[in-house]
DNA sequence: AATCTTATTTATAACGATTCTAAAGAACTG
DNA sequence: CAGTTCTTTAGAATCGTTATAAATAAGATT
């Protein structure tokens, strides 16, 4: 069971509720978006077990807090979270209501010019909307 | 009346209370953030006017809707407007939970080398997390 | 100005997403 | 195993926001 340990290390203790929602997480070759809601079906779905919605609740933001997901801001209803923790941006396709990644590659380097004093950066995000 | 016209021109009646949230949204020198609380308490000291909070955000909405307000990406609870409506970007500070203006000038150009087939270009925001 | 029509405001109810609660259950420690 | 602590759970509670439907105000028509 290759998430044991790595949520102990962290301070969680591997539950098969927490290793279960691992599974559907993070084993898969790419990364990708989900809202909470998504998450709960889509392990409804995937496994064969019924979580808590709660639970979900909990564990995505355990997750988050540990830096295992990352949440995205895009302004909308719904709140997105993202498998993808490594530094990148975003295409928010406004018709379909998707998200896809940009690799920071992808996107020139992005000079700020401002400062705030006693303030340092913590990121730079750059959110591109898309419409047909 | 200064906002009379422009409310017409817009399709909106220019009713007391669109004209009293005019007052304290664009009778300022500077352009400033708020969220629909924080305006409906501004409002209720601004003004010494009681609008129904159901009015202040059909306003708001109304506004947005109208290209007079922009709404504000932050992942974070609550949902921020600006009544700055030209392009720029934002630092957002995480621990004050404030926003602050970057010219779009104070940004260096930025490219998007990927491109979605079919999809074009809305918008590009930045923001900018800040921490002390 | 009186009347009609349509838009707006309002208080309140309804809603959906998220958080809280407290009890039951599972994981860890010695 | 016994004791402790953490986690899960269902359901209640909460919060921001939206919907509702009646009262009011604005604009148009005469």
């Amino acid at each position: 069971m290759k998430y044991i340990e790595k949520l102990r290390n962290s301070g969680l203790r591997p539950t098969k509720q927490r290793l279960q929602i691992c599974e559907v997480l993070f084993n898969n070759k790419e990364t990708f978006h989900f809202t909470i809601n998504n998450l709960a079906k889509k392990i409804k779905k995937s496994l064969n077990a019924k979580i808590s919605l709660a639970t979900v609740y909990n564990t995505v933001h355990a997750f988050e807090k540990k830096g295992y997901l990352k949440k995205i801001s895009i302004n909308t209803d719904q709140t997105f979270f993202d498998t993808n923790t490594t530094d990148h941006h975003h295409f928010y396709d406004l018709n379909e209501e998707k998200l896809i990644d940009i690799k920071n590659s992808d996107v020139g380097p992005i000079k700020i010019l401002k400062k705030i004093e006693g303030k340092k950066i913590k990121s730079v995000e750059v959110l591109v909307k898309l419409e047909d």
